[in-house]
DNA sequence: CGGTCTCTTGACGGAGTTCAAAGCTAGTGG
DNA sequence: CCACTAGCTTTGAACTCCGTCAAGAGACCG
């Protein structure tokens, strides 16, 4: 797992052997089975999560008792209930395998002490964070542009790759449509 | 605008005087009146404005003709197509003042530059950057999670400055409703 | 005061939800 | 390796939120 994450921080820094180890022992290694949850509502949200193997989701639950999923997280990318984890609060967000996934994880306080110890890290982080604002404004453009059929159509254009890994219900669950909506679209689509 | 930016930077780093004069060669300050566009759909978008004082929107036109007002930035806020602004690519949207503003702006290249040669900047975009995509993720469980106009009722909650200072239709078009449907809910709710 | 933005009102229509039920698929245990 | 079951997907009818269109009433600015 850790040699995925050093090939993924040498495409934003440049960093010795030596200095990654340091760096690594900051992280825990965790594999875990489909459909369990790294994070529940009410929680403290104590770790950041990066994916080495397999594929994450996050959710929430609303008052009809209905999961939305707002985010999937698929290998070389981090899942947090962010604002819940910058400021050590409870949060309202799920965090599940959807397949059986290996990943990293380091807490809140750990991360601020690499950060200190490691200013390269900083860089790093930065490009992670700017990189993830800039696709979420994209999202909430998509959102605002098009309608639920059209986000469909733009989901499986831009996201194939989920295609083949994520059930039905669970695309339907982060395009914000119930499954039978999503299975009449689809029906309109092949005739 | 500069002390403002000392100000704010200060929350984030701590910097000696001589470092910020060096580190405030990197910006231009600008001042627009209400209603100027700073970038427009189809142009690179080269720089990143940091608001000093007053008030910008970010939108885009739809395929129906209709600007959709995806975010407002006030006093202390970064704006740009972050999307753009970071691969230097062509712009969808557009950046307009909402009231006389002043502001600070970076290019690309220079923003660039000015992380090689102050690493510490680092920190202070990794923070900022931190924030606005966990201040982003919460946007969109929103709006996954309200009708329009729950929406509305949250918006008028957690962002009542806004409400003095942005005309209906703007917050009409940032809450991805028509006008005359937001006319309808606050009629509801007066009486 | 005259004209252009902005906000309100009401009738109608359509995209997407809800509810209920039936068909399908995949994992599990025997 | 088959049978059973729970979870997933499809169907259809009734309903709701919100958009569209058209028109009028205010409000602001030269």
């Amino acid at each position: 797992m850790f040699q995925i994450f050093k090939a993924h921080l040498d495409k934003f820094i440049t960093i010795s052997e030596e200095e990654f180890v340091a760096i690594s022992r900051f992280f825990e290694a965790k594999s875990v089975k489909k459909k369990e949850n790294l994070l529940e509502e009410g929680q403290h949200c104590k770790s950041n999560y990066f994916v080495s193997k397999g594929l994450l989701r996050k959710f929430f639950i609303n008052e009809k008792g209905v999961e939305q999923t707002t985010q999937f997280a698929i290998e070389n990318w981090w899942m947090t209930d962010d604002f819940a984890y910058e400021h050590q609060l409870k949060t309202a967000f799920y965090i599940q395998t959807v397949e059986d996934t290996d990943l990293l994880h380091i807490r809140k306080d750990r991360q601020s002490r690499l950060l200190e110890e490691h200013p390269l890290m900083e860089k790093y982080f930065r490009c992670i964070y700017q990189r993830a604002y800039a696709a979420t404004q994209m999202r909430i453009k998509f959102l605002y542009d098009f309608s639920r059929e059209e986000l469909y159509h733009h989901f499986c254009r831009s996201q194939p790759q989920f295609l083949q890994r994520v059930p039905q219900y669970l695309i339907a669950s982060y395009l914000g449509i119930t499954p039978e909506y999503l299975s009449e679209i689809r029906k309109r689509n092949v005739s």
